[in-house]
DNA sequence: CGGTATCCCTGAAGATACTG
DNA sequence: CAGTATCTTCAGGGATACCG
């Protein structure tokens, strides 16, 4: 967890993330969108890049058009992200939430991300155990 | 979202509720168990109470320990540090995850985090739709 | 448009010494 | 044991100017 966060974890970085989950893939938008100094969004990208989370390339469409998406392992932060988003719905903005995420075939709304184990039951804190591997368990 | 990282992004502070996931509730114990500088320590605890995940109380069995709690919307950060425990799994460790997480009572393991819908479907990132409130949406 | 280069500022973090 | 106080270092960030 110490190295997920490592390489994802400043503040900036999850923003731009977002921008990308939001379909944003140039320079100039990420830097319109989020109010980012020029200097510290090349900073960003090019740690996002070198962590595997984006990949820099050019656009199909114009070779000169830079741009920069997900990579699989980028997309697969999407349930941080969202768990991220949804404990900030719930408890800064008491369930106001600013974004609302759907299911857009079927406009069901996302449930919230919770614990499950492999029967799909939801657990609770007091059900889960915590296993350092080498170690015995703790709460 | 950004707001949320305000709160608990900081890296040792997501460290130290991960300890506090794990049962740890005193000063000396998360020092010991992070390495990390009183100071700090001190430092990171305030802003961890001040944000509302922890409660900083003297224990019942001895009044003169001090001991730091989960708030419910600190155990309800779970799913957040679980979510990057599992990414951190799979694209830093490759699956040879140095912690594991088993149902207590059944050891079944903890199910991949993943995004479902209201009625429990597994979504995945195309089915999703992001919608800032007062926008129409967006992939 | 998509960056670099430069300068400055601030806050997080580390080391260490001290305290009730 | 659970901190506070002080000092230093460093990375992240902001502003601005410049470049192919």
């Amino acid at each position: 967890m110490a190295q997920a966060l490592e390489r994802v974890g400043e503040w900036w970085s999850l923003l731009i993330l977002r921008e990308c989950f939001g379909g944003v893939r140039r320079f100039g938008d990420f830097e319109r969108r989020l109010g980012i100094a020029k200097n510290v969004l090349s900073a960003r990208l090019k740690h996002l890049v070198e962590a595997g989370v984006l990949e820099r390339r050019a656009s199909k469409e114009d070779a000169r058009e830079i741009e920069y998406r997900l990579t699989e392992s980028g997309k697969d932060l999407a349930p941080v992200l969202i768990a991220l988003a949804q404990w900030g719905d719930r408890w800064i903005y008491g369930g106001k939430a600013p974004v609302r995420f759907v299911n857009r075939h079927t406009g069901a709304p996302l449930a919230d991300l919770g614990l499950r184990d492999d029967n799909g039951e939801r657990l609770s804190l007091r059900d889960l155990q915590m296993q350092r591997v080498g170690e015995e368990g703790k709460e």
